[in-house]
DNA sequence: GTCTATAGGAAGATAGAC
DNA sequence: GTCTATCTTCCTATAGAC
């Protein structure tokens, strides 16, 4: 087996990037590619199903992520709740770079993409939200305070993005970000 | 001058449909015209700027009825600040239905097309929400407070359709529709 | 103002050499 | 595993008849 090119971690960064940015209509195989530095044909021996299974591994990698640096940190009983979120909010605002990229969950729910990776969409949304559930609960609400303010949570970030994208400032999302905080910590 | 067999306001409301839900990368000329029944070289008769115009003019028509729906009656004083609420919510629910349908403004802030339609997106998103903050203003807040909430509105709603498209279900947007009125209702 | 037909190019996808 | 070259299909856009 000749040694791959590009590292799976590396090209899936690229194929990401790419993908959140414009999304799946807007991608094409050349963008691709050229994001990892491979060469189009390069891109289809490793994803022989093509766009939809290049897209596929990356929403594949989003949910390992969240997994990782969402879920599994908000339920860290290792940790108080203010800690666990002070460490989340930090993976968040590194995923979004403060508000400057988009969030690839918002960029393949077109309804031509989001009849494609439907589950893998809801089952990403879903496991953030069940982390924040689990904050809201160990922070001492009920289970259904604690998932409406996850839904809140969830909400304020995809809303912000979009209204940080479509005014060209980051303050939204910024602010946003804070009153998330706000909203556990001040009680 | 012959008249037209699909009139302006048929034809942008089926040109607006196919954008919102297909985004701008993801629509093509013919969809765009199968939407108003109309052939592709008709809608370069009507549009000779091709598909960059077709979307100018529909976010044109967008911003139009922000501005009738949305901001005159959120700023009509002959009404009290609870009847304009009132009346604008039901417009934002019919603009959505119920949270099934996209927002343009979000389908056109992909990378790709934001790029494009900057300015529009922008302007729109202002005047939303300059008539929340005038809104809030006679609801007896501060300008600041105001503001802040009107954000708190677009925020919400933006961020309440994608998750709702996201997990199918348009309980979401229900809720963060609730949620708004309960914010101004509720001081 | 609308249509059919088509040019010209970019897209997704594949073949086969290295 | 990666590449160049190519196939086919779809796209944007235009020409010209009615």
């Amino acid at each position: 087996m000749r040694p791959p090119k590009v590292e799976d971690q590396a090209l899936l960064d690229g194929l990401m990037a790419v993908l959140r940015a414009k999304g799946y209509e807007g991608s094409s195989l050349n963008e691709l590619a050229g994001s990892s530095g491979l060469q189009k044909a390069s891109l289809y021996h490793r994803f022989p199903g093509g766009k939809k299974e290049i897209t596929l591994a990356v929403l594949h990698y989003v949910h390992e992520w969240i997994r990782k640096y969402i879920y599994e940190r908000l339920t860290d009983q290792s940790l108080s709740p203010a800690e666990r979120l002070g460490d989340v909010i930090q993976s968040i605002h590194s995923l979004y770079q403060g508000g400057e990229k988009s969030c690839i969950l918002k960029a393949l729910s077109m309804d031509s993409s989001v009849e494609l990776f439907r589950e893998e969409i809801k089952e990403s949304m879903q496991r953030w939200i069940d982390g924040f559930t689990a904050l809201g609960v160990d922070y001492g609400f009920t289970r259904d305070a604690a998932q409406e303010k996850a839904f809140q949570v969830l909400i304020a970030i995809q809303g912000s993005l979009i209204v940080s994208k479509g005014l060209g400032s980051t303050a939204p999302f910024v602010a946003a970000v804070e009153a998330i905080e706000k909203m556990y910590r001040e009680v």
